[in-house]
DNA sequence: TAATCAGTTAGAATGAGTCTAATCCGCAAG
DNA sequence: CTTGCGGATTAGACTCATTCTAACTGATTA
């Protein structure tokens, strides 16, 4: 079920779309609340017919323009695996995916500073490095009951 | 410039192949020395041109094919970043991937066990991973000058 | 020689994502 | 007000990597 922003959940929003320049609109807080209703990295299409349930008369291609302003002002994040359709993800600390080859669910996985730092340092000299992607590809047993 | 396979190459190909049911085919031939002569990761469409050179009348379809192949075999890996076109490489130690932000270059950067031990134990109970992916993105300053 | 079968081929189909041109909407200036 | 402006939204056309399909090839087996 799609719920609503949490006022915190709003500025948050707010300040983070105002500081690079961008608006809120209606659209935009209706992709916002899709994403934080749940968790489970959609995809646009995902995205698109849940936030559809709210505001039937969303397009696709805002679908896609809200999403890569988020991106852009560090909102969410985009997670692509293989070359199935980019998931995007609103889980803002650093962290791995986890793929399960067997349900296509996608869990985070939290990265320890440590593990960020060994891993940062097999680079050799002269390479700079802003973004790290680790992803896992497994099974995984389902422990915990609110998946997707 | 493609390069001839060597003797060992030639078997390292066969044994593969044949280890898992498939044939040595002249195509197959063709799309292993590409690989080989070049390790620059290149995609399906590189990898199509730089075979048209040798063996003309190879089609598209088919390098998909062997390449396909090749990877059902574990003669090569495919690597994938953002949704760009699928690259392949014959590196086959355990390494990652850093893509030059500028250049679009991929270079391997080689993964000590310790880093892939550190990295397999962030992993909660109930996650079993085969594949870890993990690609760095940034800039690199080129020290080598036998890039692409 | 005929049948079989994997591999190859050209071209059509798919589908995620991008682009385009028209429209909408909030707001500031007149 | 009402006019004009600019960013946001929209529908639909378009792109392009990849996959699919159906016909063809060529080596091997019956």
């Amino acid at each position: 079920m799609i719920r609503n922003l949490t006022e915190q959940d709003k500025e948050h929003l707010q300040e983070a779309l105002v500081k690079s320049g961008q608006k809120v609109t209606p659209q935009r807080e209706a992709v916002f609340t899709v994403l934080l209703s749940e968790r489970d990295h959609p995809t646009v299409d995902e995205v698109f017919n849940r936030a559809r349930e709210v505001m039937p008369g969303l397009s696709l291609a805002t679908v896609y323009n809200c999403l890569e302003t988020f991106v852009g002002c560090g909102l969410v994040r985009q997670v692509n695996h293989e070359r199935e359709s980019t998931r995007y993800c609103p889980n803002l600390a650093p962290h791995a995916h986890f793929r399960d080859k067997e349900t296509g669910q996608v869990h985070d996985i939290e990265l320890p500073p440590e593990v960020m730092k060994s891993l940062r340092s097999i680079l050799p000299p002269g390479f700079d490095s802003e973004v790290i992607e680790i992803s896992f590809l497994g099974r995984a047993q389902a422990k915990d009951t609110h998946s997707n």
